[in-house]
DNA sequence: CTGAAAGCGCTTACAG
DNA sequence: CTGAAAGCGCTTACAG
């Protein structure tokens, strides 16, 4: 009768029951019949329906999970979502989990622990049926394990903690630094700088911070090992760990680059140090590719087109991302599944790496 | 008396009703106290936070906002949140609305209505309180204007609809183009081209696609405006509209490049047309800043360091995000709340922009 | 195959 | 200042 009206505005949002009522039906077969669980007659179902689209009924989540227990919604914890990989991943992620009729609830924590603590029991709070997290630190996850019951699942993207009961997923960061190292020394190089993004340092250090996430420490330790292995080693002057910003980290390569036996090639962590190592280079008029060699980690969008175009170790972020989604919801499936994974990285090498100059 | 043992594991998780009776008071009055309104003796408040610290409480967001009304949660539907500049304005809604106390749950459309349609759906029935949207289609909005009581605001971010009846915060762009041009024109260019991003098109085109966003549009009448101001004209061969996608955009800058008579300028809509513009220059031996001056929309964290360092428009793509978190606020305040944005945006003229090479 | 009832965990009037 | 009761909108056993 008021079929036309359904949809006007202003009118109460149709609940359930409504939908029941104008399908003469009960709640419970009005449920079964719009959630296709249940056994309903086809009958049944095509005028719960029919009854449902002339209300416009739109079911209430928050209702339907408050009863079920789940909320159909996964948290994600991450140090900065406007860093190339990081959002990569977190396109994954969305991507991946709405596939399996999951949303993304996403925090942002610059890397903070008690950003990173807060942001955790926010999601807790909200019921969200597991977490990803990028762990700000590696010896601070009690936050972590979220001990009631019902378990809430976590899952580690891109860094681990010190604790064998958290899952990760990663990638193989000592051997990628370790062919970024192996590739400038074949190339004749052995005076080799490293530039190390990371939130454990105000500014810039020469020093290594002790409080260093896992991740981070894999690409020195790579890096130093391989160094060792061909019979090198670095001076404590061609080494920068910068915070993650391209204007600190530009200052710091600058440091390193006219330093008084500079280095002749350099490895940049992440996308926002690569950016300040090749900043100072510009600013010192030092080309890229000819007197400098450089090689950065991940695959930025730019680093193809750049001049000359960047060698960079390329980390497979949407598969990490998709990746951290399915090992979570298997645990969300069956809380004792158990399964970290560490994915290959790979070198691209294009020009930015050359022979070092002749002079000596 | 198990005060120690209230956080051991696989405990179910306690309830405000747990709380309140160890408190010995109503679980009204454990609300109050926890939730911190009402009326409590500051003895009771004490003697409910001890109760709900020893049992390590966490209210049930769900069960909260069901009761409530007000889930705390905002719903973002954008077009690809890998582009570096939708992840800095998520950067920015993210925090500005977590300092209101509401979290933000993100979508990805790829610009493409039907996901677009999917996004808005999940988001309501998830019962968010407002929804940020950059919207795929400037025609196509019903889904858009939410009818049912209480009523979902909608801020549009970036991009406008053909609705006056739906609030957004913008940039100039129409203005921005012209400055652009007009830079360009000062500089002694008279061929100028343009690359322009679109999702309306499989590829790209010569022709502006019919179902171009209003930004787009903006973009590229801003731009016609100024060059028939300064007496030019553009030649279609100078024109192309494509995927918002690095590798399609090369290709249809190499044409632009290879045409009998090519541009000596072009403006790229966005960042990942300019890097399609900067790769096809580099492919065929063209040097940017020199032979070629290019401007492009967006200041991408690499732009300023690039060689030569890229003339771009700048946005203020921050305070848009945090416009948009605001002005929605406002509006869950206040239903009837109206107040569109249109913010500048500015010319950072670096080293992309040259006179055109003497040759005719 | 369908329905009546209970209940998920809170908050909101309403009494007192 | 505190408590008993109702109710937000669903789904889940349990009967029939």
């Amino acid at each position: 009768m008021d079929g036309e009206m359904a949809q006007a505005p202003n009118e109460k949002a149709a609940r359930l029951i409504d939908v029941a009522r104008r399908a003469n039906v009960s709640r419970a077969t009005a449920a079964r019949a719009l959630g296709g669980y249940g056994l309903v007659t086809q009958s049944t179902r095509e005028r719960v329906m029919a009854a449902a689209a002339e209300l416009n009924y739109r079911v209430n989540e928050l209702a339907r999970s408050m009863r079920s227990g789940r909320s159909l919604t996964i948290g994600v914890v991450v140090a900065d979502i406007a860093n190339s990989f990081f959002n990569k991943a977190i396109r994954a992620i969305i991507e991946t989990a709405s596939q399996a009729g999951y949303q993304i609830l996403v925090l942002n924590t610059d890397d903070e622990i008690e950003r990173e603590r807060n942001a955790v029991k926010v999601l807790i709070e909200k019921r969200v049926d597991g977490l990803i997290v990028v762990p700000a630190s590696q010896g601070e996850y009690e936050h972590l394990v979220v001990e009631s019951e019902p378990e809430v699942p976590v899952v580690l993207l891109d860094r681990r903690v010190d604790s064998g009961e958290i899952d990760f997923v990663m990638t193989d960061d000592r051997a990628a630094a370790g062919q970024a190292i192996r590739c400038l020394v074949s190339a004749g190089h052995t005076r080799i700088g490293l530039l190390v993004a990371t939130a454990a340092v105000q500014g810039y250090s020469q020093e290594m911070p002790a409080a260093v996430v896992g991740t981070v420490r894999d690409r020195v330790d790579g890096a130093k090992a391989a160094l060792a292995e061909l019979g090198l080693s670095a001076r404590p002057e061609w080494y920068r760990f910068s915070q993650s910003r391209v204007e600190t980290a530009r200052k710091a390569a600058i440091e390193i680059l006219t330093s008084p036996e500079p280095p002749t090639a350099i490895l940049a962590t992440n996308e926002d140090v690569a950016l300040g190592a090749l900043g100072a280079a510009a600013e010192l008029g030092i080309e890229v590719g000819g007197e400098l060699s450089i090689i950065a980690f991940d695959d930025a969008p730019w680093a193809g087109v750049f001049r000359p175009p960047l060698s960079v170790i390329r980390r497979p972020v949407a598969s990490l991302g998709a990746a951290a989604v399915e090992l979570l919801l298997r645990k969300i499936e069956d809380g004792t599944y158990r399964n970290s994974q560490i994915l290959e990285a790979e070198l691209v090498n294009r020009q930015s790496v050359a022979p070092p100059p002749a002079k000596r």
